[in-house]
DNA sequence: CTTGGCACTCAGGAGCAATGAGTGCCAGCG
DNA sequence: CGCTGGCACTCATTGCTCCTGAGTGCCAAG
């Protein structure tokens, strides 16, 4: 029902619109683009995208934007994913090495990505569900106080501080501790839980309120840890584009953990990258924004995901590759970490 | 050669005008103060205020606004910081109790004093240079790969993961932490350095490479971290102030952990507030904008420091009184952990 | 199906007058 | 000598009209 023309026309008008910011009207879109036809033509095949509901006029003697179900079409079909430059990505490369913790890469993918993109970036923690142990460490750090630390295989670090009853043997500390690291040691942090149901009776009697208060701490530190941890950066390029709506309710939304969360969404069925656009978000406050996303992590393990949020009025193709490749260069850092 | 009275219509004009964003001419002034003199009589005054430069006009008919030099004499002369009601400081009590991690503590503290000002909020983290050593470990991870964790007596915890050169025997890695504690058990890290410039001469030659590695990468930490961490949030509180100026200048600002540094200022003479307004601000881009910092610490040991972003024309006892509040908390819980 | 022509719409800007809040100044009063 | 009421003056803001021009929809001809 549309033929190849009239796709090329929306083509044309999305990026007009992008790069402009302006409403597009017929002549121009003949004028700068070589459609091989007269701005009549053109104006006859808009009047049929406009009916289909892919592009609308802000007032009568305007020309037309695209609507969301116009960018959704793009994305799907008119475009491909531009892949960065070769100087692009070696400056990812090196930025991103330069990292020498897992709070150093968070906080490094998330400016660079926003810098990258000009937008806003998001970028969620390795999940800790998804991980397993590495290392389990126990440490007397007071009198009747021991500190547990907990290593993942992603390089993420959990301590908590344990109150516990009475004061303990070094001696006992050390045969938990062994014992911890055999039962945890290469588990998946989901089956944490079901791995330590009978730690208490594995340790002598006088050992097992200590033993019970470490696993309360440490089952706690993982349903805590359940609700991830995620961050943002370059808020200040939200100010460059002027938001019809109220710039305001954008950045309350990404104050708010959990509708970043639910911003970036569920992990996405392939590797690829998602789209979402405007009125698809989940949350009211950015039904002006579109959500560019991809999962990262190392191998097979799909670990978090981390995206740009802009206007919907953003340019895809870049944004897109921008994204793929910092996600993937991250996968390959937290691996060679 | 200010009079009283002068000085009485300044605080009007600075109350007036932080609650209504409005210029405030004289006939209000009368009206809705009981200032016991005629629109006329403040007229003469506040053309005397004018004159000295603690007021003006944005233009000819329109009312009197201060300038930065009126809300400093109006800080340091006209106002006292007003404490926060018994529900507040309660609530705050509660809220910050809560937490559970330095983490938590930091950024329980950021959120509450963005929502309780309402206004942008900034917390350095404890400094680390301050602080001492609870305890350092060492924790093999893996062949060729150990974890050194550095705990200080704020509850900060640092991490490194340390490549060592050749396998390291349990044995070897016990000895080496039993050295680092009992050589820098309760020591300050700024005298850390010292205290280990001859760790290497201190085992056994088979052991040097791995202490020399160790003795590197803790050095190098404690070099890192020297620039402090800071956080800040309620960036969307900015929106709902209109500036003057552009407001992506201080969100810039904001986003670069350099300017939020210079921003809190040095730690003050005394333990009181501090306030910065306007162009007495270091950073161009928040020239038009305030800060009200103070220092928190526990006991005498002050530790960092904490604040408030806002627009000149803010309401400076309650904000004052809200920073005061925030920062004792913060250092009742720091000390209680 | 495409194209040039043409009448029509309407947002945005320019020009202009009226409004009114606020000022400065002055003469009179206690 | 300081306070006050009166008064003329300034000037941002508002509302109004008019005009312009980009852009459209429709139609008849190629």
């Amino acid at each position: 029902m549309l033929d190849d023309r009239k796709l090329a026309v929306l083509r044309a008008i999305v990026e007009d619109f992008v790069s402009t910011n302006e409403p597009v009207g017929s002549k121009a879109l003949a004028d700068r683009h070589n459609l091989g036809v007269s701005p009549a033509t053109i104006r006859n095949d808009m009047a049929v995208l406009e009916e289909q509901g892919y592009i609308a006029q802000p007032h009568t003697s305007a020309g037309r934007v695209p609507t969301d179900k116009g960018y959704r079409l793009f994305v799907d079909r008119l475009s491909t994913i531009k892949p960065l430059s070769v100087a692009e990505r070696r400056a990812i490369e090196t930025f991103l090495s330069g990292a020498y913790d897992l709070d150093d890469v968070v906080g490094r993918t998330v400016r660079l990505l926003a810098q990258l993109t000009r937008q806003v970036a998001v970028v969620q923690y390795p999940s800790l569900t998804r991980s397993s142990v590495r290392h389990v460490e126990l440490v007397p750090v007071a009198e009747g106080r021991l500190l547990l630390v907990l290593i993942t295989n992603t390089g993420r670090v959990e301590q908590r501080v344990i109150d516990t009853p009475g004061t303990v043997s070094e001696e006992s500390i050390g045969h938990l501790r062994a014992l911890l690291n055999t039962c945890l040691d290469g588990l998946g942090l989901g089956d944490v839980p079901a791995a330590l149901a009978d730690l208490p009776e594995k340790v002598g009697a006088d050992d097992r309120p200590v033993a019970a208060a470490v696993l309360s701490v440490l089952l706690e530190t993982l349903v805590e840890n359940h609700e991830e941890k995620i961050v943002f950066a370059g808020a200040a390029n939200l100010a460059a584009v002027d938001f019809s709506q109220s710039l305001r309710e954008v950045l309350v939304a990404l104050e708010e953990q959990v509708v970043l969360m639910r911003l970036l969404g569920e992990t996405g069925d392939s590797s690829t990258v998602t789209v979402r656009i405007g009125t698809e978000n989940p949350d009211l406050g950015l039904r002006s924004t579109s959500v560019v996303a991809a999962d990262y992590g190392v191998g097979d393990l799909t670990l978090a995901r981390l995206g740009v949020l802009g206007p919907t009025r953003m340019d895809y193709p870049s944004t897109m590759g921008a994204v793929r490749a910092v996600a993937r260069y991250v996968g390959q850092i937290l691996a060679g970490s």
